[in-house]
RNA sequence: GCCGGGGUGGCGAAAUUGGCAGACGCGAUGGACUCAAAAUCCAUUGGACCUUGGUCCGUGCGGGUUCAAGUCCCGCCCCCGGCACCA
């Protein structure tokens, strides 16, 4: 028997598939087809464990339905465009370009590790033109159809870098790599009206995903219904609010704006004015997230300014709060405190009236200066002229009577009108930067817009950039010169697409990469589509899969699947309702943690400049006290040569030029930043926080076979966890005992027909539980089957009573049923065994119930639900026989001795439960 | 803060959905083999208490429902993911 060599076996059948185009799929009629699909990594330098964590099990997963006799898709990309190249670029000096593609060159070589299935032919990168050519045809299309718009939205603005930044480039409000302060901008940029499709968005039916997804994308939208209400001004200026409880108009006693309402302007006084532009720029500090977070202490300014309320002409004040957001509902709310808790708080705070307008059911009548908090109960409407005396109820929208009479009341006066509102904003597509898909729009001479023309897509990026932190499309004049349709100089958009544009479609583009009419051949998208089983990471929960949603949806009213249709139709498949979502069958992995870490403890010399500090020396030294050097603390993160380092006295930034000495004295030679250790907190893997494990040594040592079978093993596929590299060995041992027993010699001594019965019944059990748990993605529970089926072989090998013919039908079920988690192993073994054909293409193992069925069960006998006594029983016995035993156990007797047989619940054959008292 | 998920031995985890808590592994301890080590094999392994068979306790914390609760209900605590420019 030879050892076990994983390389010199994994390298063998690596090349011979990929030689053989074992997993080439093409269009075949004749039998059923299945569209796996796992999301597409970025290219961020080297494969991590949580890749192989995601794409193993989804590779295993269409192995086996393979298996099962479908003919299966299983292809692979890239997600090419987006910040980190940028980040290398301006700190590095690399080409963004250059970057990604030799990122994308180790990682393909990395993935061919894996032993996945993949069908390289069908390989698509977002960031070549052949890709994003239809990644700007479909902007042009959302452009003329209208859903493409420019529109006004909030930017990280750094005055320093006169940039742009991305929220995680901003650390406690200001910039990572400067430390210098950073500012809430509006600026005009690009959207996609999303909300247009917000209720279709709502319905999940004919998809089958996980309830937390379908639940998180429901809030994300956040339907509410209710009314829009038309203030004034007393300048005559309309203010429109909307509100779900239009009933409580009559207790509105103020109004707040967002700081940005562009009403703020003309409504504050002079005398106000001062405070009101304080309070502007304030807010202007702090992010969306930082201004939501805030609950105990509400800030708020007073403008001067009154608006008229529309219901019963009272004037109230308007103010303005960093709460309310200019980017939900119309930026603007009328307040109504006795009847909603942060209107309660705010008005308490800044001693504004509150005038209760229902009168709680069953209780007193509220009042004012009683209230200590506000009141959203049932009752009934008082105070409110017109619908004084209806029922309120906790019901939403119309089906509360006094919103439903509100309604009714403000459309026949004409002050307001039922409205849906909801949470969900249009899409923000555009970004500042060069590293992504350009948009294919020319700013006329006239000041108008127009689309780039189909036979110029696509808009390539200029290779010839220099980086410093703008993008360098702004100020690059061979991008930027163009002739609009009318043959006059125009220019170019700069701004560039949302990676999550790019991976809004990938998976029609692996339908036929090379293809050059459209985005992908509608002969392949007719036998394909839709994508049967996605995979990836709950992290996308939102953003990726709705905005995945919605372009589907789009491209359905755009007409972009009608040739595939005709296809269909063509092969007599009916496409009603496979155009309306990207994946029928949706299964999120957990994540891989990394583990936590502390960072180095850092002494550093330099110069303040500033915010920030440029380094001359640093110094790795745990025992530093804060008076060692210039900055002495934790270094808590660093991109390139920026470090936040955690001192007694907050976050500083510090940069570290070239020229500057770095000092470890744990590692000998010369020391450079890259060799910092940074704090690591249990936390998602990822190039950007440096924790990642790289998997290569891994496969190195034990091979891909062990490296997918311990990931599978070792985890809840659905939850993951901190990795810990100690339990592989496990994994490791089991794929060795594999090994031993496809090429153990078996010779049986005397045959016993009992231990051959007994071992086929685990064969068959084993096939059922694998089968159903792999189905289900539960990879943990069907390898620890594999292994209970491992331990009975090896005692059969041992005890040598099992047939020859029960031996080989174990060897290879086995071989079998672990062939789509160890694709290499299971195929050296299975052509040992003297196969010709390759283990992936023989057909899935079926369970035969009446082998698998065990004869006896152990049956627990309780006393008062604790268990007294266990007795061997007939799997088919009666409960009256159950009860019959459990009563004649002499244990059983000691304890119902002297006491009272109240009852018996009999569950045969498993359990009695005797209560006694 | 809001939304979603989770908390079970020293560790990763199982538990057919209300019916024997801890399958399958890791680690640890003892033993076999060996000059020795590694590898391998055998045994033990949730805790406590008693003379080897048992008793009691035990699934984040506090209550409750039930013949029976890791599982259902109510109230807390802690951890992880997302929160719209990381992807």
């Amino acid at each position: 028997m030879a050892a076990y060599d994983h390389s010199t076996i994994e390298k063998k059948w690596q090349d011979r598939w990929e030689a053989d185009g074992l997993y080439r799929s093409t269009v075949d009629w004749a039998r059923p087809k299945h569209y796996a699909l796992t999301m597409l990594p970025y290219p961020s330098g080297d494969l991590h464990m949580g890749h192989w964590y995601a794409m193993t099990p989804s590779d295993a997963r269409a192995r086996m339905m393979r298996m099962k006799g479908y003919n299966v898709l299983f292809p692979m990309g890239f997600d090419a465009f987006g910040l980190p190249a940028e980040n290398a670029a301006v700190q590095r000096n690399v080409h963004p370009a250059k970057w990604t593609y030799e990122n994308i060159e180790r990682m393909r070589t990395q993935l061919r590790s894996m032993g996945a299935m993949f069908d390289w032919e069908r390989e698509a990168v977002s960031c070549e033109p052949s890709y994003y050519r239809w990644t700007e045809w479909f902007f042009k299309e959302m452009f003329e159809h209208g859903i493409a718009y420019r529109g006004e939205a909030m930017v990280n603005w750094s005055p320093t870098l006169q940039t742009v930044l991305a929220n995680e480039q901003v650390i406690d409000g200001r910039d990572e790599r400067t430390g210098q302060p950073v500012v809430q901008k509006l600026m005009e940029q690009w959207f996609f009206a999303i909300t247009r499709y917000a209720d279709e968005l709502l319905a999940f039916e004919g998809i089958d995903w996980p309830d937390a997804i379908k639940a998180m994308q429901r809030n994300w939208i956040g339907r509410s219904e209710g009314a829009e209400v038309t203030f004034r001004t007393e300048a005559g200026d309309e203010i429109v609010v909307f509100t779900t409880r239009p009933d409580t108009l009559w207790g509105a006693t103020f109004m707040v704006l967002a700081p940005e309402h562009p009403l703020v302007d003309s409504l504050a006084t002079a005398d106000r004015r001062e405070v009101v532009d304080a309070y502007r720029v304030a807010s202007a500090g702090r992010s969306e997230l930082e201004r939501m977070e805030e609950t105990k202490e509400k800030t708020g300014v007073f403008t001067g300014g009154f608006a008229i309320n529309p219901v019963n002409g009272e004037r109230i004040p308007v103010w303005i709060a960093d709460y309310v957001l200019l980017s939900y509902g119309t930026g603007a709310i009328m307040a109504v405190p006795a009847h909603d808790q942060r209107d309660f708080e705010f008005a308490r705070q800044f001693e504004l009236p509150i005038i209760p307008v229902i009168h709680p059911q069953g209780e007193e009548p509220l009042v004012e200066s009683e209230m200590e908090e506000s009141f959203v109960g049932p009752g009934v409407m008082i105070n409110s002229g017109p619908i004084n005396g209806v029922e309120t109820t906790l019901a939403k929208g119309r089906a509360n009577p006094s919103v439903a009479a509100a309604i009714d009341w403000l459309e026949e006066s004409g002050a307001g009108s039922e409205a849906v509102n909801y949470r969900l904003r249009d899409w923000l597509i555009s970004r500042q930067r060069y590293w992504g898909s350009p948009i294919p729009m020319l700013h006329r001479n006239d000041g108008g817009l127009e689309p780039v023309a189909d036979a110029d897509l696509p808009v390539v990026l200029p290779e010839d950039v220099a980086f410093e932190g703008r993008s360098p499309l702004v100020t690059n004049a061979e991008f930027l010169t163009a002739v609009d349709s009318e043959g006059v100089a125009a220019r170019r958009e700069t701004d560039t697409m949302d990676t999550f544009m790019c991976s809004s479609w990938y998976w029609f583009r692996y339908l036929s990469p090379s293809f050059e009419s459209a985005p992908f051949d509608p002969e392949e998208a007719a036998y394909w589509l839709p994508v049967d089983v996605y995979t990836g990471g709950a992290e996308h929960a939102v953003m990726h899969l709705l905005y995945s949603r919605f372009f589907v949806k789009a491209m359905r009213d755009m007409g972009v699947f009608e040739d595939a249709e005709r296809v269909m139709g063509e092969h007599g498949r009916d496409s009603s309702g496979l155009f309306d979502e990207p994946f029928m069958v949706l299964r999120n992995q957990g994540q891989i943690l990394g583990e936590e870490r502390s960072g180095d403890r850092l002494v550093i010399e330099g110069v303040r400049e500033d915010e920030l500090v440029v380094a001359s020396s640093v110094r790795v030294d745990p025992d530093a006290t804060p008076d060692s050097g210039l900055i002495v603390g934790e270094l808590i993160r660093r991109t390139e040569n920026a470090l936040q380092v955690q001192t007694d006295s907050g976050l500083v930034a510090v940069k570290v030029p070239d020229g500057a000495t770095v000092e470890i004295s744990s590692i000998p030679g010369t020391n450079d930043v890259t060799q910092l250790k940074h704090h690591l907190d249990i936390e998602r893997m990822s190039k950007s926080k440096g924790n990642t494990v790289n998997p290569d040594e891994l496969v190195a040592e034990y091979g891909a076979d062990t490296v997918r079978t311990h990931l599978m093993f070792a985890f809840e596929w659905q939850k993951g966890g901190p990795w810990d590299s100690r339990g592989i060995v496990g994994s490791s041992r089991f794929i060795e005992d594999v090994w031993k027993i496809g090429t153990a010699d078996y010779r049986p001594g005397e045959v016993s027909a009992e231990a051959s019965t007994s071992l086929r019944r685990r064969v068959h059990q084993t096939i059922a539980k694998v089968d159903a748990d792999m189905f289900d993605f539960k990879w943990n529970t069907a390898v620890a089957a594999l292994m209970t089926l491992r331990n009975e072989m090896q005692d059969a090998l041992r005890a040598g009573l099992v047939s020859v013919d029960v031996w080989t039908e174990a060897t290879e079920t086995m071989l079998k049923l672990l062939a789509p988690i160890a694709p290499h192993i299971t195929e050296e073994l299975w052509h040992t065994l003297g196969n010709t054909d390759s283990v992936h293409v023989q057909p899935w193992p079926e369970a035969d119930a009446n082998i698998a069925r065990e004869d006896t069960v152990t049956m627990v006998i309780q006393i008062n639900g604790k268990v007294r006594d266990r007795a061997e029983v007939d799997a088919e016995i009666t409960a009256e026989e159950a009860e019959a035993i459990a009563l004649a156990s002499a244990k059983i007797a000691e304890w119902t001795d002297g006491k009272t047989v109240r009852k018996v619940i009999a569950r045969p054959p498993k359990l009695i439960n005797i209560v006694v008292g």
